[in-house]
DNA sequence: ATAACTCGTCAATCCGCTTGTCTATTTGGA
DNA sequence: TCCAAATAGACAAGCGGATTGACGAGTTAT
């Protein structure tokens, strides 16, 4: 009857989780100065073709907050700007060296975080949680919510 | 193979959604001036026997942090400070009749926006997704997480 | 050509949270 | 029993990440 309430819940305990596992993993992994919103950002970045204002759209902040986190994220290392091919108002953002290997370590971590629960569930089992779950995914970015 | 990948950014996406559906809802009930991190310090405080200390470590927070959330609630008429009886320093935390009806309103909008999921799965599977999560889950207090 | 729009920036401000400090009270060990 | 240490909560200052607002430079549509 009120599975509906626990599985919300679960969900926000298990996201929670999740983000918290990730980071921790990722500072130990040597990127201290990188926090969970800055992985959204990489996300975005790291599909290419994403200017400023782009990266303020998938956050779902403002152009001046986005503008903020790439200036930061230059100045730290991870991130580059390139002038846009046809645009000479805007510019490219793309990851440095760093910024990739930051983004794989935090890719690794979420494996991480993973496998233990893949292992309780067991392989078929988790396969069909990652298709229900599939079902249920909202199209578009994935955002810090909280 | 990659399915751990997939299942961190589903956890993610739907957990987003979920708190924003939840904080959508709440708001066209009436309940304007609450935010998200608001029903986590609502879930604690309905438990009982709260003080803004324990308050403050459930949401992961400083007493500091706590006693401004919490006098922010108590200016809008959701919660109550009540004398603690064992002890002179401390002071109990309790929902308001509004506080209640907040907290209602808030599992109401978490069912309703579980409600097309249990759908799009069936009742079955959904009975199966919830009992897996259920395994996964770390105990302890819900926290917002990024 | 020009009006409307968009990219990125500068500036001011807001808000939630932190660190640091303090008093009153409780607790626990000599 | 007494006193030192710990705890609940309040006050104050400051920070970081976000907002709103205004702007120049460049682009697009009429």
């Amino acid at each position: 009857m009120d599975d509906a309430l626990a599985f919300s819940a679960l969900v926000l305990a298990l996201s929670g989780q999740l983000v918290q596992e990730i980071h921790t993993s990722v500072s130990q992994q040597g990127f201290q100065d990188l926090r969970p919103a800055h992985g959204f950002a990489f996300a975005r970045i790291s599909a290419g073709g994403a200017t400023t204002a782009d990266l303020a759209e998938h956050l779902g902040v403002t152009k001046q907050a986005a503008a903020q986190l790439v200036e930061e994220l230059v100045r730290k290392g991870y991130v580059e700007r390139h002038p846009h091919p046809h645009d000479a108002r805007a510019r490219l953002l793309g990851l440095t060296e760093t910024g990739w290997a930051a983004t794989r370590a935090a890719d690794q971590a979420a494996r991480a975080a993973v496998a233990p629960w893949r292992e309780v569930l067991g392989e078929a089992r988790f396969s069909e949680l990652v298709a229900d779950l599939t079902l249920l995914a909202p199209p578009g970015p994935i955002r810090p919510a909280w």
